[in-house]
DNA sequence: TACCATTTTCATATCTTCCTGAAAGGAATA
DNA sequence: TATTCCTTTCAGGAAGATATGAAAATGGTA
């Protein structure tokens, strides 16, 4: 119970832990590395905008380290600096909604990783076909290379288009949301 | 051209290479080792059963990583272990189905990764309600915090159903395409 | 049981990725 | 323009992840 009777602020900065660890976790499902993705945690979850500074203290990460994450994080749009006047200093908060933040990271992994896949695969299938082939396309070894490929890129595409459908726009949300209660 | 008159032979080697690259990249996008991910491709494309031996010579693989990622793969159920009677080797061969190959991994990584993450948010939230906080609960920055969290919640559980309700069955794969096509 | 073929294990080496801190760069103020 | 405050960059180092290869284990065969 130690816990039990904690100020606010030492209550407050336990789950913010916690939830900067977890952060830190998700992150290689997100595609997103460790430090990176604390980072954005604690942005979320503090609702504020901290300085470098800020974050630094809390997270005990160097300078260069934090300063070079958040350029990323604001790369990726999860993250947007802020000015106060009257304070040199930059400011940094995270988007608030977590559709929003989900939605643009997968979308952007989609451009980056699964549409070069999906084109790599293409070109495979392609050079299995009787046109660059010829005779030899109709070889067991060889017909049945290609038709791995074929169902493989038939489930990508699948799985593609679900996901084009899902995380394209705020409709998806409304329309997951019915899908499952209805 | 310079494959334009090659034998069967080359060309499908160069195919398979091409694939397994893909393949390699592609692991960390299912949560997978490279050079897991690497046996893996040359096992699907194949289509056929290989030997340790078989796998070290054309992926250039020491013996003891090709034995430890196998025994991985098996693990995963991405691939079986084969035996040929009147040989003492041992054969792998990847399963051929992709969609149960994907299913395979999507709900082993929901179960290892996922789920554990949908605890500790479930606890952190639990952590900021007013049944533990007291008055404190009512006070903006924690008020702010639980909301957070449980926005995150709220998110995270309803995708968590989608990929439930997808890749649980092949039941899922129906569904899924007539959801696209209608 | 002894032998042989094969696989597994694991200490060591290698590679890659990430982090640090200090120096250089920029931009607001005086 | 000089000064000050703050951020970015990057070479070098630390940490972590992977791969190797040889020794130990396994399990079939004679």
């Amino acid at each position: 119970m130690k816990v039990a009777s904690a100020g606010l602020r030492k209550r407050l900065e336990n789950v913010e832990d916690q939830f900067v660890d977890l952060w830190n976790n998700m992150g290689s499902l997100w595609g997103i590395s460790p430090t990176m993705a604390r980072i954005h945690g604690l942005l979320y979850i503090c609702g504020a905008a901290l300085s470098m500074d800020d974050i630094m203290a809390r997270l005990g990460i160097s300078r260069g380290n934090v300063s070079m994450n958040l350029s990323k994080l604001v790369e990726w749009g999860l993250v947007r600096r802020v000015h106060k006047r009257g304070n040199r200093k930059e400011f940094y908060e995270s988007l608030a909604d977590v559709w929003e933040m989900f939605t643009l990271v997968a979308n952007q992994r989609k451009r980056r990783e699964i549409d070069p896949i999906l084109n790599t695969l293409k070109r495979c299938r392609d050079e299995l076909t009787p046109e660059v082939m010829g005779a030899q396309a109709a070889k067991e070894e060889a017909h049945m290379r290609f038709e791995r490929i074929n169902e493989l890129l038939k489930l990508l595409t699948l799985l593609d288009g679900l996901s084009q459908r899902f995380f394209e726009s705020h409709k998806g949300l409304r329309e997951a949301v019915e899908m499952l209660t209805s």
